[in-house]
DNA sequence: GCTTCTGTTCTTTTT
DNA sequence: GAACAGAAGC
């Protein structure tokens, strides 16, 4: 007997999710029911029993993703799937290592660290290499191991090339010893070890692969060389592959991805089935329209083309405005019309390229009295104070991890200064030993300068009676007693950091309050294993990016962190060439290529109305420049597009003007809609003023040469 | 050890 | 224009 879910699906997506072979891509367009067909197929693979939950494996990028997908399959069977391995890449390496630590020759404390400590022991390098800051950044280091990690190479594996790669293998090798020793694991680690450790252990692989027979992957044009290794060692020919993904969508090319590795499968997998999902559910005819039409000049795709069986709808908005405050007005105005019309807030978004967009246009929302939130900037688990404590937990159950030690020695400041720093980690650096080990030895042997000796020895003992306190208390009683044993809370709430202190002490507060919910969850919330797991959830999951406001807000985030949202109406502002596509990415054809597609991924996100501005010229860092229109906006078919008017431009100015009390349309003398007339550019109107005092600016759009933002002081207008 | 000055850089970001 | 890092100054 059929399930009766399948009713809920067309022709082609139930041929996707009932489908019988063993390796099956699913190229499925923005808006195609993506995530519908692999929830679908799990539930269906799970349906009369044709396997057992514990029998799947599904991986994502995100936690977000996994956790939704969970949601879904047991909202929708009624039941719970604790067995099942759904996860991230990352989180689901994590399991296996924590599994078979010996195996992958880790210790069983093993911590994980994100970029951010990643950075910091790679400045800790550089310094004691003495590079020179000009021309070796510990960014470049970071981005040179990761990018090695990725590929799958160890230090030992690259053979000398050159002169710059000699120093940063140098780089390299001095990193993974560090991590050895301080028995830590970076996310690309994470993946890499998990993978040698498969393939180095033909029994644990070949018990996984028995295991896992379905396994199934989202986002899969995301997927990075290491991503697509892992997968194959844990798949061969007679598992189950299920992979599902958009090339025309893959925007992270910069960061590894390779959406290769699509094409990759077709020649790794026998019969692979290849199913394109087509029928958009989300857009309208023209908006579809007007995205395949950008992203059909690139090249080298898998091809496919959306269609929908909804209306044309509204057509395509075009604005051009003056500057980037004028966008920003007519941002929202946008939003406030829409809003009028009965759009909620929240279905609305509005999407730039770059996150220095969003100040001027959160400005304006602010003046016009709409409420926004934005998606992106520092999460919970990331802020200075929280990473604090977090970093004398850490040290308190693996003294060795040199990354926590530095950053908590002499915080709050106990007299441990930079010269006796510098004596630990010479020390350490020629004896072989962490920090930790190198100050226990060098206080016993009286190698340290009295006052400090007297500042580490008070240190290393306040760590062993936290070490001490770790076995005794559980989580949420430990963090507190950490918090008030150290001094962060007095620390934190010192003059000098006033500007933060309410939020950074709210914070600690809250830290305490995610490791009680943390505890519900827990088999044992005492001793090291409870705060070991705490330690790794929260490194893998650094917490929510936003409060969940209950107000009905406008959405404000850049088009990557847009990819698989949607919206009734979404404003695409900044379509500059030089801003979007970026001046970073306009040189190579690739980087342009994933410029189109992160267009065509903004595009994609508009239900029903989709609103594209540029600015005529903008300040970028700090200068003004003049700007041509995003070539990716000649691409969009003119008869899909609608250009708003200037009656509307001295309609919004008129509104913004009004909404100030009504007196900032007149300026020295000058009244918004009146006709001027300049020496050069002949007859104009005005329609709006930036700035004030003897740095006003008055924008005029004259008859033959467009807008032009002129100070009146020099530009001699008569007025008519 | 802390504050202030100066110079430098500047897409996108999850784990 | 602004955020951040390192150097100089107190």
């Amino acid at each position: 007997m059929e399930p009766s879910f399948l009713s809920e699906l067309n022709q082609i997506q139930r041929e996707a999710v009932t489908y019988p072979g063993n390796n099956l891509l699913v190229l499925a367009g923005a808006g195609s029911g993506k995530t519908r067909v692999l929830v679908y197929r799990i539930a269906w693979l799970l349906s009369n029993n044709r396997v057992n939950a514990e029998n799947i494996l599904a991986v994502t990028f995100t936690n977000k993703a996994a956790h939704e997908m969970r949601g879904r399959l047991e909202t929708m069977l009624r039941c719970s799937l604790g067995s099942m391995w759904v996860g991230t890449f990352h989180g689901l390496s994590h399991r296996l290592l924590r599994r078979h630590w010996q195996e992958a020759g880790l210790e069983e404390s093993f911590q994980i660290i994100d970029s951010e400590d990643q950075l910091r022991i790679l400045r800790g390098i550089h310094r004691s290499l003495n590079l020179d800051l000009e021309r070796w950044s510990p960014k470049q280091s970071q981005l040179y191991i990761n990018g090695k990690k990725e590929q799958g190479i160890r230090s030992h594996g690259i053979g000398h090339s050159n002169f710059m790669e000699e120093t940063w293998l140098k780089i390299y090798r001095a990193y993974e010893e560090i991590c050895s020793r301080g028995n830590l694991v970076d996310f690309a680690e994470l993946l890499l070890r998990s993978h040698e450790l498969l393939r180095g252990n033909a029994a644990l692989r070949d018990y996984y692969r028995g295991h896992f027979r379905h396994i199934l992957v989202d986002e899969f044009q995301d997927t990075n060389t290491m991503q697509y290794l892992w997968i194959r060692e844990l798949c061969d020919d007679t598992s189950n592959l299920t992979a599902v993904g958009d090339d025309d969508q893959s925007i992270y090319g910069w960061r590894g991805a390779d959406s290769g590795n699509m094409k990759r499968l077709d020649r790794d997998y026998q019969n692979l089935n290849v199913v394109r999902l087509e029928q958009n559910y989300r857009s309208t005819g023209n908006i579809l329209a007007a995205a395949n039409a950008v992203i059909a000049h690139n090249g080298s795709r898998f091809g496919k083309k959306l269609w929908t069986e909804r209306g044309q709808g509204d057509p395509l908005v075009l604005y051009a405005a003056f500057n980037e405050i004028d966008e920003a007005k007519y941002l929202a105005n946008g939003v406030a019309t829409m809003a009028e019309k009965g759009v909620a807030l929240s279905d609305m978004a509005i999407l730039y390229r770059s996150n220095a967009q969003s100040r001027i246009i959160e400005e304006k929302l602010l003046e016009w009295g709409l409420s926004y939130r934005i998606y992106g900037g520092i999460r919970f688990f990331e802020r200075t104070e929280i990473k604090d404590v977090l970093a004398y937990l850490r040290l308190a159950i693996n003294p060795h991890d040199d990354a926590s030690f530095e950053r908590v020695v002499n915080l709050p400041t106990r007299g441990i200064g930079e010269v006796a720093l510098a004596s630990l980690r010479n020390y350490g650096k020629t004896h072989d030993r962490s920090l930790w080990q190198a100050a226990k030895i060098m206080v016993e042997t009286q190698q340290l300068p009295g006052r400090a000796a007297g500042a580490l020895g008070r240190f290393l003992s306040l760590m062993d009676e936290i070490a001490a306190q770790v076995s005794l208390l559980d989580l949420a009683t430990l963090i507190t007693y950490v918090i008030n044993f150290v001094g962060l809370r007095d620390h934190y709430a010192k003059p000098q950091y006033a500007e933060y202190k309410q939020s950074r002490l709210e914070n600690l507060d809250e830290l305490v309050t995610a490791a009680k919910q943390a505890m519900g969850s827990m088999v044992e919330a005492h001793g090291s294993q409870g705060l070991q797991t705490f330690l790794s959830q929260v490194s893998l999951e650094s917490g929510e990016r936003l409060e969940g406001s209950g107000e009905s807000c406008v959405n404000l985030m850049t088009l990557h962190a847009a990819k698989g949202l949607e919206f009734r109406s979404v404003f695409l502002c900044g379509m500059e060439d030089g801003l979007f596509p970026h001046v970073m990415s306009m040189r190579e054809r690739d980087d342009l290529e994933e410029e189109r597609r992160l267009c065509y991924v903004g595009m994609t996100r508009a239900m029903q109305w989709l609103h594209l501005s540029y600015a005529e010229s903008r300040q970028i860092r700090g200068v003004s420049s003049f700007c041509k229109p995003s070539r990716f906006l000649r691409e969009i078919p003119g008869e899909l597009l609608r250009s708003e008017t200037l009656v509307s431009k001295v309609q919004i100015a008129t509104k913004f003007e009004e909404d100030l009390g009504g007196n900032a349309n007149e300026c020295n003398g000058l009244v918004l809609g009146q006709r001027v007339f300049h020496g050069a550019f002949g007859e104009g109107t005005i329609v709006g003023f930036e700035g004030q005092g003897e740095y006003l600016l008055v924008k005029i759009k004259f008859r033959d040469y467009g807008n032009k933002l002129l100070s009146p002081k020099y530009a001699n207008l008569k007025l008519y």
